[in-house]
DNA sequence: GTATGAAACTAACGGCTGTTTGTTTCTATC
DNA sequence: GATAGAAACAAACAGCCGTTAGTTTCATAC
């Protein structure tokens, strides 16, 4: 029984970004091969034509966010080389990496555990290579003395971790669009890392220059009010996000 | 069947310890009750003398690590007026809980998304509370110019994030004590902050101060390294952690 | 020493899970 | 227009899941 109009390939898209939507909202566990494929809107058995099994499916989605984020990074942080700029160019990919490809990221993120230990392997080794990779911009910094630190492996990670942490709370309805977004992230950053308000490509305090459009007034009102819109996508940034 | 020696409460202690340890190893979706009765050393069927539901174990695990942290914010905090020294105590007890208490605080953070509709709101609305004290702290130390931050919303999600993850990476073997990481995070909490190295009992920059044994040199050396040994645990804070 | 409740057991249930097998229908090639 | 492969289906399997029912043994109170 094929349908008309089927097509593997489209098939294979769909059943992919679905994939990332319910590992996402269900977790590895909790999603079972019925309802994705329910979402596909195929029987689970024709999965089979796709994926070799739930767990490598799990494993080519969480390969393929690690690798994503590497490459971007490559792009973006090479042209720079004062550590500064370089730290600037990392948050703004690293976040706006994170924000748009927040699904996948999210599943990266919380269901790595349920690989097998081997595949688990994989996706760390590639992960050490980003990490060490952040590392060396601090230590870099820290050398000329536009970082201070006590400690740049914690520091590191807490940086990192506090960027990752968008997809625990970014909606795309909320209050603050991408640029604002980075640009906030940006000073906390810097701050931690005690970088002072010197010279480079980083506005620092001030408001605006990233947004196109014109800067609005970055204001402490709840996230909750929803009169600010915006913008849905980064086309600088990877292609196909999940969105659902 | 009743084996000899058997004790009631000693066994709901032991189903708790044990449930939080493979909750925090395997997840909600992969835990199932027969592995956790056989850590506890009885049958599945017999944890319903002491759990309602799998949920429900769940659930009241949450509430009760989110309470604790709640009811330790409010001692620890209290005493302070300063917002420097509030933020200094909140530093000090959001990352002394979740070091001390980490498998529990990891259950939480990871696995609320199992919780019913009902349940998740319920903690929700617990960890509302305890978000807004830190804001508090974050909205005060600006108003007195203490703090300096774009946007206080974002920065106190930032804060929080960034002290919750240590529970991703700490390992009780690790590189330093549970001071000297106080230490190290305080300061990069006032530096996002933009607190600059004023005055009150925050004895940022210096490395020494609440170690009572005297301070070692903090160095940075790579994590792996097990030359220096870690306080187990911190007398201070919550009894019963889960090692495991 | 008997009665009572606590604390455990064995056995089973219905349902769900990932996966396999074999079959059917559509699409494209020659 | 026959043929071959692609893309789907339906049915089933073996095993596991949370949970229930009924039973047995231990500990304690009188």
């Amino acid at each position: 029984m094929r349908k008309p109009g089927s097509n593997g390939a489209e098939t294979l898209r769909n059943l992919r970004t679905a994939a990332i939507q319910l590992l996402a909202e269900h977790g590895y566990g909790a999603m079972n091969l019925r309802m994705l494929a329910k979402k596909v809107g195929i029987q689970a058995s024709s999965l089979y034509n796709y994926i070799d099994s739930k767990q490598q499916l799990l494993f080519l989605l969480c390969e393929e966010t690690t690798e994503n984020l590497l490459v971007e990074f490559d792009q973006t942080v090479k042209a720079a080389d004062d550590p500064r700029d370089r730290m600037r160019r990392f948050v703004e990919c690293h976040l706006g990496f994170h924000i748009v490809n927040r699904k996948q990221a999210s599943v990266l993120q919380m269901e790595m555990r349920s690989l097998t230990a081997k595949n688990f392997e994989a996706i760390s080794k590639i992960q050490r290579l980003y990490t060490d990779k952040v590392r060396a911009i601090v230590d870099a910094g820290v050398a000329v003395g536009a970082f201070q630190v006590e400690d740049s492996e914690i520091a590191t990670f807490a940086l990192l971790q506090m960027l990752t942490a968008v997809t625990r709370w970014y909606r795309p309805q909320g209050r603050l669009t991408l640029e604002q977004l980075v640009e906030i992230y940006s000073d906390l950053s810097f701050g931690m890392l005690h970088a002072g308000r010197g010279a480079s490509e980083s506005p620092a305090i001030r408001t605006s220059a990233t947004s196109a459009k014109g800067a609005r007034a970055i204001t402490s009102s709840p996230v909750s009010s929803v009169t600010r819109r915006q913008r849905r996508s980064e086309p600088a940034l990877s292609a196909d996000s999940a969105e659902g």
